[in-house]
RNA sequence: GGGCCGUUAGCUCAGCUUGGUAGAGCAGUUGACUUUUAAUCAAUUGGUCAGGAGUUCAAAUCUCCUACGGCCCA
């Protein structure tokens, strides 16, 4: 910002005069004793006469968000962490020297109220200042009362202002607290013990993604941010504590869109003696409990569509889905080189050896996904794309594994562990080749792992739910950004601060 | 990575089509005002028109490049 910027030289200047006048301009020595919420909750139904009656004085403090000034009086707006309340300010009843101090109060100001309640002429619940003190002065003004702040990149880039001049912004992110309390309380309810693993890895596995790669100097090694915690709570599981999750980070070195930010926040969870199908049950009652706390209903509204969650949810195999919602057959999708026309057909683009399993998943995500819209459990997924996942009994092509989707978004992903460390060995090498062909997404080999499950791990489910995007559904919020205190941005070179 | 759109005062936006010395509201400053609530009334300050290059007698406006952002697609 422009040093030069006349605003900023005047507030400096009355910075000054405030300082020459003695006044302490960041002190740290008031007590609070209400929020403006708890006041209008317990006063806001009273009336004027009752109002008289409390001799109870009240002291809040919070950000001067309005001054309407009347000369010798004035009525000012107070903005605390759950609401506002009005104040009133009479050079009478706070005397002349405080009066002429706040004065020189701008819109923008951390300031301390003390005094007693009245209700205007219009019904408004009103503290009537007995004292009214600076606590921290403001340099910069704030955004316009009326429009406040709607720049979505200034939004994102400085959310301190707007959680100060959006209301709703700062509700999304109390929802995503209790959303995600709600989760924990959940899990812990039913026996799952919450744990923290590596965020920093020697190996990036448990997912088909790219990493982030950094370096540890004393160790003289590369480490990478992980792309998934699953490898590392099943290492927990083989150490016996049958039940474990984890609500954390995730770092995925891929591109940003309303739906993706390269750090992200799962809940990955594993049950011992659990199948996927259970997780199925867990996740729809998981999910609808949040839906009945926050919403208080199994159907709401997001963006302009209705999701209803009753329970049961929609089931469909990868390939029921495909057939649903597009003219393929099912011989289509039995034949690699059919399937390899077929998604040619559609402008896809196809390797020449690719494996069957990867073209209909392709196909899948096509055709099918975006029509996903009311909560839909995908499963059967092909071995080719899941290298993590027990094979389904009887059908050796596919595997014990779902995907969540809700408004065509991915929302969970889930599959019976693949606990043979033979088995785990031979997918690691398919992925190894994948690799070796060019694929940088592709899983490495991860001998230590398989050191972990050749101690025996117990038949074991597993989910990953994005919590992000359920924190989406759940706040109306159409972009990730919406969802996420400070997103990524590129840097950019002009200092917006 | 591609397409489209955007970037003008602290904030919210006009102005661009059709080139001719940069506008409004809010905020700020000064004054009036002791029940207002987008307070009101009067006066007034404030601009690297994102950055750069080009065309032109003349560019916020036309052209090109760059940066950042949004939406859609991959």
């Amino acid at each position: 910002m422009n040093e030069k910027s006349e605003l900023l030289r005047k507030r400096k200047e009355k910075i000054e005069s405030l300082r020459s006048m003695g006044v302490e301009l960041y002190p740290n020595d008031v007590s609070v004793t209400a929020t403006t919420k708890s006041v209008i909750d317990r006063f806001g139904d009273m009336d004027n006469e009752d109002l008289k009656g409390i001799d109870e004085k009240f002291a809040l403090a919070g950000r001067l968000m309005a001054i309407r000034n009347f000369g010798k009086a004035a009525f000012v707006s107070i903005q605390d962490r759950d609401g506002r309340i009005q104040g009133y300010i009479a050079r009478d009843k706070v005397g002349i020297d405080r009066y002429s101090i706040f004065k020189k109060f701008d819109v923008g100001d951390m300031v301390f109220i003390s005094g007693s309640l009245l209700k205007t002429k219009t019904g408004e619940l009103t503290v009537e200042a007995e004292e009214i003190r600076l606590l921290s002065k403001s340099v910069r003004p704030l955004p316009e009362k009326w429009h406040g702040l709607t720049d979505v990149e200034a939004r994102y880039r400085q959310r301190h202002l707007d959680l100060i001049m959006n209301p709703a912004v700062k509700k999304v992110f109390y929802t995503r607290s209790r959303i995600i309390k709600l989760i924990r309380d959940f899990m812990q309810k039913r026996d799952f013990l919450e744990v923290e693993t590596p965020m920093m890895q020697s190996m990036a596995g448990g997912a088909v993604a790219r990493p982030f790669k950094t370096y540890h100097n004393a160790l003289d090694m590369d480490l990478y941010l992980r792309i998934a915690p699953e490898l590392y709570l099943k290492r927990l599981i083989v150490g016996g504590l049958e039940r474990v999750f984890e609500i954390n980070r995730n770092f995925r070195n891929e591109g940003i869109s309303t739906s993706h930010n390269p750090e992200f926040t799962m809940m990955e969870f594993y049950q011992a003696y659990a199948t996927y199908e259970d997780l199925i049950v867990m996740t729809e009652e998981m999910i609808t409990l949040v839906a009945m706390e926050v919403f208080g209903s199994l159907s709401f509204d997001y963006q302009d569509t209705e999701i209803d969650l009753s329970r049961p949810w929609q089931r469909l195999t990868v390939k029921e889905a495909i057939l649903k919602y597009s003219d393929t057959t099912p011989d289509i999708l039995e034949d690699r080189v059919k399937a390899a026309q077929y998604a040619r057909s559609m402008g896809m683009p196809v390797e020449d050896d690719e494996p069957l399993g990867k073209i209909i998943v392709a196909i899948f995500e096509e055709v099918a996904e975006s029509k996903l819209v009311q909560p839909t459990f995908v499963t059967s997924y092909p071995i080719e794309v899941s290298p993590l996942s027990r094979k389904s009994a009887g059908n050796s092509e596919f595997t014990d594994r779902f995907e969540l989707y809700i408004y065509g978004r991915e929302l969970a992903n889930a599959f019976s562990e693949l606990n043979d460390p033979e088995d785990q060995r031979n997918r690691f090498a398919m992925q190894l080749r994948e690799r070796e062909a060019g694929n940088e997404e592709a899983h490495e080999m991860d001998e230590d792992y398989i050191g972990a499950l050749e101690y025996s791990m117990p038949p074991t489910a597993g989910e990953g739910i994005g919590i992000d995007r359920l924190v989406m559904l759940f706040t109306n919020s159409p972009s990730i950004r919406d969802v996420i205190l400070f997103p990524h941005m590129r840097a950019k070179m002009k200092a917006t601060t």
